[in-house]
DNA sequence: TTGATTTTTTGATCTATGTCAAAGCCTTAC
DNA sequence: GTAAGGCTTTGACATAGATCAAAAAATCAA
């Protein structure tokens, strides 16, 4: 991933946007349309969204890691998905239709862009492996093998509402290493 | 995804290879290498891995669904998926490799083929969120708002794994209607 | 057809995890 | 440095869903 996302920063320099975010940002709320994706260098946001007043992590996005509001991009229709900072972050932007006009210009482009999707993609193929028919403690396990720095990072909470149990739960499953 | 789906037939036509393949067939082996793309006309394909003996379903592809080995396709290893035939099935095959030479020859057609992945990928963010924090009954309504036929098609067993339940508690939720 | 598989249903437990509640801990801000 | 609020842990209890087992239905094959 992280040779991939370098090559992304320097191929589509002339198109991202580098900002800064402080810790409890919003970079992007629900309900409204975004199509910006944000690229992590440093830091940690993540995606949630609301079921029944419960607060679920939808995605973490560590350094080198991307997240934006999918179904907007995607749908070009509002979003159900808030975007917050978790730490103090530095975030590239990427535009989506910014992003297409530049791969129209730029086809030789067109493989990266399909790989950095790739990526994403198997990301997420490998959660939902994580997540079918296995225990509490398996899924924490599980996610931990594949982002051993996050519970240093992220809250307790955030982990658990990611993981589909409940906060308690994931505490007694810490509590015994 | 219609729609899109006939424009990816016309458009790659020249790559794709229509092949028909009976009900049970095994048309992908877990541990080997493959790189093709399931186009799938009609007829139910599915993947599917095991848990410690237990045959887990990853992926449904109905009429003008997609399956494939992703993470051979991805990561060019040897897959932990198995794909099998359903239904008598008619199919398109579309070769990895062959579509990245192809799209180098026609650039114009990129576009489309990030659309084609974007659905792909906007399917797999609507089951994560089917499966968090859902009940039995909720994920299987959830499923049949998303695949309303696939009850008739698809044996209750295949359904269950697929939603991470057992094929006793689905029996049950379809007992209350 | 008819027996043999396979799939689905039903029943009786058992258990992991949710829920509710309260207490401890750790930050952050003044 | 202390108060305030947010996190995390711990406990007691409730419950959805797993497991094990067996019967009933449906499908398949000869």
């Amino acid at each position: 991933m992280e040779e991939l996302f370098q090559e992304v920063l320097t191929h589509f320099s002339p198109i991202l946007k580098h900002k800064h975010f402080e810790k409890g940002r919003l970079l992007h709320k629900a309900n409204e349309v975004s199509i910006e994706l944000f690229l992590v260098r440093s830091g940690v946001l993540r995606s949630f969204y609301y079921v029944d007043g419960k607060d679920v992590t939808a995605h973490f996005a560590l350094d080198h890691g991307v997240v934006g509001a999918a179904d907007s991009i995607i749908r070009r229709k509002r979003s159900r998905y808030n975007i917050e900072a978790l730490e103090d972050s530095e975030v590239f932007l990427l535009n989506y239709d910014e992003l297409e006009a530049f791969l129209d210009k730029k086809p030789k482009l067109e493989r990266l862009a399909r790989r950095f999707t790739q990526l994403i993609y198997i990301d997420l193929v490998e959660r939902i492996e994580g997540m079918t028919f296995l225990s509490a403690k398996e899924r924490y396990d599980h996610l931990i093998d594949r982002y051993p720095d996050i519970t240093q990072r992220v809250s307790l909470g955030h982990i658990a509402s990611y993981l589909g149990i409940t906060q308690e739960t994931l505490s007694r499953v810490r509590a015994k290493h």
